[in-house]
DNA sequence: CTTGTGCCCTGACCGC
DNA sequence: TGCGGTCAGGGCACAA
């Protein structure tokens, strides 16, 4: 399930792959992928259209075109885009086709809850979901003091909190997990209750599991979490080899070690 | 303000 | 073997 080290890792390929290219022909195979506008005018809209850059915000992969217009991509739990040969099979969950010169970009999606909006800049600026976005956990303006603000200014548990998109963008179930675990804080832990230095170090471990997964996937392909293992496992505590707990967190499936995190 | 539920969708998995 | 039921999971609407 993309979070935002999958969707980073993907814009960086996409961007390598795409820029400047001109998308000859676009075909959509699942209707309800495309979300605005109308899958025809879609089409027609992006027939011809060069590619100027692709871009990461939150979970959202933006594909920047010639003309001020964005494609606004959300892969939810199971979309992703394959480059491949014009005449490769094309995969029974395949969604939209883009006919580019000599390859295609395919998106694909097992789940269909993946969708994409083709949109003006000032569409986009009021696209629900996008411009409700919070700060880029990653970027600059993500300091510990800004940390401090968006934890004191609510009071709900603190993994209910990383996944709010709305206020720190592109943390999924699973960093969440890993974050809290590294930082030995437990989930259901109320965000109020955070000393300091407790602060101080989850804004540190937030910035480092994020970047580091982003470097090891697109080296390794696959990002490679200590704790991300021992949750797929179901196994123990890499830290104390205690046994792991595991229950409904925030609306999500929730993996912690009750003796680490408190 | 907060939490909880259902919905979307499909494949994996379970018990019988 | 095959059937039906259950579940995951991001984001959103909606209810409490």
């Amino acid at each position: 399930m993309p979070e935002l080290p999958d969707v980073e890792t993907l814009a960086r390929r996409l961007r390598r792959r795409l820029r400047g290219r001109r998308i000859r022909r676009v075909r959509v195979l699942t209707p309800s992928t495309i979300r605005h506008p109308d899958p025809a005018t879609f089409s027609r809209a992006l027939r011809g259209r060069r590619i100027v850059g692709v871009d990461r915000r939150g979970k959202y992969l933006l594909i920047c075109l010639r003309g001020d217009l964005t494609l606004a991509v959300h892969l939810r739990m199971t979309g992703d885009f394959e480059i491949t040969d014009s005449g490769a099979p094309v995969h029974r969950h395949t969604r939209v086709l883009f006919e580019m010169n000599g390859f295609h970009l395919r998106f694909i999606d097992l789940r269909r809850f993946g969708h994409m909006d083709l949109l003006t800049p000032r569409q986009l600026q009021r696209l629900p979901g996008l411009s409700t976005l919070g700060v880029e956990p990653l970027g600059p303006q993500f300091t510990r003091i800004r940390l401090r603000e968006i934890v004191r200014g609510h009071r709900m548990g603190l993994k209910a909190l990383l996944l709010r998109q709305d206020l720190i963008a592109g943390i999924g179930n699973l960093y969440a997990d890993e974050i809290l675990w590294q930082a030995r804080l437990h989930p259901a832990r109320a965000t109020g209750t955070l000393r300091e230095e407790q602060i101080a170090a989850l804004h540190r471990i937030i910035r480092r599991v994020l970047d580091r997964a982003v470097r090891r996937l697109s080296r390794y392909g696959r990002a490679v979490g200590v704790f991300l293992d021992a949750r797929e496992r179901e196994g123990r505590c890499p830290r104390c080899h205690g046994p792991l707990r595991t229950g409904r967190i925030g609306g999500r499936t929730t993996f912690f070690c009750p003796r680490c995190q408190r």
